[in-house]
DNA sequence: CGACGCTAGTTATACGTAAAACCGGGATAG
DNA sequence: CTATCCCGGTTTTACGTATAACTAGCGTCG
């Protein structure tokens, strides 16, 4: 039964079942569904069935069991790259972040990891690496080991890759209008900006400076837009200083003196595009002898641990990254299974807390309500 | 020539090299190393040939740059999936770790990737799921899909999935009389706790607490241990309180302040088993009125950039990430090829900061230099 | 009573690659 | 002059799985 199909001398004879271990490390062979059915008495394909689960009606229920039986015994997994092949698609996901010690992708992660598990699709990351990284070619051969990708906008990168990779692509928090994108999950960046902005002008603010980061990205191009839309409605208001600066704290610090000490009035916020790039803020305002919010505010957005570790806490915007996360393996399964994709935006929310108050007028004298007035008011 | 195998139909007519689609959204089909064969006018075994760079005295110049050309022009790449199977490896290393939030982690695999682009090895990342996740199943048939894998250690309840995939598997910074691990790569976390203690003594500290990590880990057994060490081997010292926290700088922030108002001897120093519950614990010194470092000393672990975030900064041990990783690709990879793997040692520094700094005694009364003075003492 | 359909399987095949085994012909050594 | 070796390939096979196509046996219905 079943015997033929082999070379010979490796099959039918008794005296162990693993007649050779190939691994270089002594590992026991495993054992594959051919092995599992002599066991079980049946066919290889009968197996198959059982452990597809596609057995109803064409396997009776004591020779599934048997099977089970076996495969219990054996230990039998079944071989991936053998099903991979065979079906032309893996039910496997990468998701690109642009570097793991961000904290937002930690839960985009989380949250297309939860969708992915619904759906029984697995999740492997791919942190774009710094640079030119060498490692790039896990897109180049994809094809056969992934069924699609999830990327981040910030991971610029590796987008060149991703797209020669001919997989379906979820881009999130990207340009809309991209063609290569099946769906597209944005977080309403504006909106937030807006709120921030809006808050900080409610407070008393007119005099903003943006320390922008320097990453060339669609969600940091809307973040300065937004800000300038708001900025723009209510009169006498302005962003007296754009400053950017590299994703780190020291940067942040960097920046903010420079905004802070520059010719010109000197700004009564700062609104910073990350809660890294607002900390670092918050230890330059210090620096320079002015305390924090009671004669400069500052402002971050993401909303990560950070935010609640320094002092006085972040105002910041909240971020809700499992929602994107979730959303865009959404969008991907769905698009597996050939339905029509769904570009989604997420709300975001305005976190109030110890680096925004009030601006006192009186506190110091300063050119924030006469919109000509940049110069010749140095407070330096 | 090499037309006969195939089922039939499908092959050797004109019009149309892709003949049906089957992907469900509209994907090109590949073309597989038969298809450049055909092109380039050789059989299917010299395109292997070719493509995988072992054609030396096999294939003439001539013919492989025709096939190279052939493979250019179908956009060839090898199928995976194929090649997996066929060769019963992968090429393919797991990287498992507790969180990805930790920036320890992403220094790990940073390291990591970069020894193993070297050595021609992919690298996903598994983050251990949150709870009891549901997404385990990669490693359940994971052995067609991976080489090998690295874990920390405080990964623990991805642990028993990894050891029934009998693959090799490398531990990071794990108790060293593991058995099932081929090769362990440690960090010399007990130094570091030493180092740590040491300055604080040398400073002039006597009474101090430890905020504990409450991970059961063996890298947090071992500080705990060598904290003990260290505090005994000087007369008088001792450590007057054991606070366990969770991993957030408000679980710190809790412990510190039960560390900090508790009955017995106030504490001079706040030993922190990370540099998240450092941060907390200065803030719960700052809330109850005490400055950092003249009131109290805190240290963290890890320097990790939150460390240089708050202020003062942080006093911390830094662990060479990027030296972990690398030496644990590097051990796995030697495993992979046969070679006997080794077990490291990875040296830590202590780095100084503004958060430590001499302990003045007459700044406060306290017990801290009788031992057995802990009741009838109390400051609160 | 024969065609039919259902049950419970089996047999055969294909997925795309790597590599072992084979092979014709010219150069070369004995 | 012939046996051998090397060059430059080709043919063939195997990896382990999923599934289409087939089949034997049996009850059933027209």
């Amino acid at each position: 039964m079943a015997e033929d199909k082999r070379g010979g001398g490796d099959d039918g004879d008794a005296g162990g079942r693993w007649p050779t271990v190939r691994g270089r490390h002594a590992a026991a062979a495993r054992a594959t569904s051919r092995d599992v059915a002599r066991a079980a008495g049946v066919s290889q394909a009968t197996v198959s069935l059982v452990m597809g689960g596609k057995w109803r009606g064409r396997v009776s229920e004591p020779t599934a069991e048997a099977v089970r039986a076996a495969a219990r015994e054996l230990d039998y997994r079944p071989n991936l790259a053998a099903r991979n092949l065979r079906l032309g698609r893996t039910r496997t996901a990468l998701l690109v972040v642009p570097a793991l010690t961000n904290e937002f992708f930690a839960g985009v992660y989380t949250g297309a990891a939860r969708v992915a598990a619904e759906h029984g699709v697995g999740v492997v990351l791919y942190p774009s690496p710094e640079g030119t990284g060498p490692a790039r070619d896990p897109f180049a051969s994809a094809r056969a080991t992934l069924d699609g990708v999830i990327a981040s906008s910030m991971a610029a990168d590796a987008l060149s890759d991703l797209r020669e990779g001919g997989l379906p692509l979820v881009m999130l928090d990207s340009d809309p209008d991209r063609t290569d994108a099946v769906a597209t999950v944005n977080l309403d960046i504006a909106d937030g900006m807006r709120q921030v902005t809006e808050h900080l002008l409610a407070l008393g603010h007119r005099s903003f400076a943006h320390i922008a980061a320097d990453i060339d990205s669609w969600t940091f191009r809307v973040r300065a837009r937004a800000l300038a839309d708001a900025v723009r409605a209510t009169a006498g208001a302005a962003v007296v200083r754009t400053e950017p600066a590299a994703m780190t704290v020291a940067a942040g610090l960097r920046a903010a003196e420079r905004a802070l000490t520059g010719p010109g009035p000197r700004p009564t916020a700062l609104i910073c595009d990350d809660d890294i790039l607002a900390a670092g803020a918050c230890k330059a305002a210090r620096r320079l002898g002015l305390r924090v919010p009671e004669e400069v505010s500052v402002t971050g957005f993401d909303d990560l641990s950070l935010a609640t570790a320094v002092e006085p806490e972040l105002t910041t915007v909240r971020l809700p990254a499992e929602a994107v996360g979730a959303a865009g393996m959404r969008a991907l399964v769905a698009v597996l299974d050939g339905q029509p994709a769904t570009t989604t935006t997420v709300p975001v929310e305005l976190v109030t807390r110890g680096t925004s108050g009030p601006h006192d007028d009186a506190a110091r004298p300063g050119g924030q309500t006469r919109r000509g007035a940049r110069r010749e008011a140095s407070v330096g």
